[in-house]
DNA sequence: ACAAAAATTAATCATTTGATTAAAAAATTT
DNA sequence: AAATTTTTTAATCAAATGATTAATTTTTGT
């Protein structure tokens, strides 16, 4: 009970934004109401608007800080030049599998938001574009020169975050992957980096 | 314009399923309004509940469409006793890549509608569940004994289809494979095959 | 303790939205 | 061609929804 004292006194505005979080996450910005939110935090509805002036307003807040922790715990890692490439992957591999392990509905909200507003998710990631010419594309190139470096940056994208979007789907067509999903997700994380310098020996 | 006459005279009916599969494969169940499919098939609101009784059963409706063909590509061949390993790989990432080519919203939906409505979905799988009892699972298991086919499974997956739907992030953070993307997505065809079988060697 | 500011609420508004109704138009049957 | 059925539409409804307003309560500063 050492945290209970933390949490009643959360403020308002924290209390609207944690429930906004949940709600938007699991289901969407046209999906969700902004009364649902308000329920969610235990406010009255105009206090919503009090604080974030819309909807709108509220939901972009959620997903700049949605995209920047899905997106920043990847970028410094590809841009850095002292690391190896087997440790860049490595530490892709191992902080994606732990971030979504916490954070199953994380791929399918930030997939979304990037399909819906790409305009807006090209303005917050200003000055990360050019992944062609971060140290990860020049390191894949220089292992493996017959395949493009976008293809294998693909590849650990996916070997990393996909599993989790699919999640529901693989539960109906496999209720025994569905039992036992994230041992399974524990285990990628030493089969991904393994996975991948197989992939860096294909021509 | 040897079509021309069969376009003109599509039926009110189909005009309507042709505005839906459009408007809510780009938006999604909850962001569409039934005036948005109205007007892009060019009839009167009143028709769309005519034919169709409501939005919600319109929609299952492009959804049990678009599961089928999203899964029917795939689940006859997991089955196929007949087909060597190999020639499954090769079979699913030429479909999938094809398919989704064609189809570029395709993935986004299929996961929504996975996610949003587990049920139905698992409704309109019936008898396709068991991933792991299937002849590409024993195939697997017995090329490789020491990763746990549900897990090369994911990856073929995961290889195929996630590269779409993250298509319009990739597009930011690289213009270059923004603009190359179909070309790009045309090799995957060949190089699908060949990561898969470098995996199947990981221990 | 009092005034001013900030936070909170109930009530309400204006639009949007899915759906229905009643009537008109078109097609089909007799 | 008259009657019947089917298709289509304009008008409308009721509920949902994002947002605002005006009043009340609580907090802060003096």
């Amino acid at each position: 009970m050492a945290k209970k004292k933390q949490q009643d006194t959360l403020s308002s505005e924290e209390k609207i934004k944690e429930a906004a979080r949940k709600v938007f996450m699991e289901k969407g910005y046209a999906a969700t109401r902004t009364r649902d939110i308000a329920e969610a935090a235990g406010i009255n509805l105009a206090l919503l608007n009090y604080y974030f002036r819309s909807k709108e307003k509220l939901f972009e807040l959620v997903m700049q800080e949605k995209l920047s922790s899905f997106f920043g715990l990847i970028l410094p890692v590809l841009q850095d030049p002292a690391s190896s490439l087997d440790d860049k992957i490595h530490t892709i591999a191992d902080r994606y599998i732990s971030m979504l392990a916490a954070n199953p509905d994380l791929p399918l909200f930030v997939l979304n938001a990037m399909r819906n507003a790409p305009k807006k998710f090209a303005a917050m990631l200003k000055g990360a574009d050019h992944l062609l010419q971060s140290a990860f594309a020049r390191q894949l190139k220089e292992r493996n020169p017959h395949v493009a470096p976008e293809q294998l940056f693909i590849n650990i994208m996916s070997l990393c975050i996909f599993p989790f979007a699919m999640r529901p789907g693989l539960e109906v067509i496999s209720p025994e992957i569905g039992a036992t999903f994230n041992v399974l997700m524990e285990e990628r994380k030493k089969l991904v980096p393994k996975w991948m310098r197989a992939m860096l020996k294909v021509k």
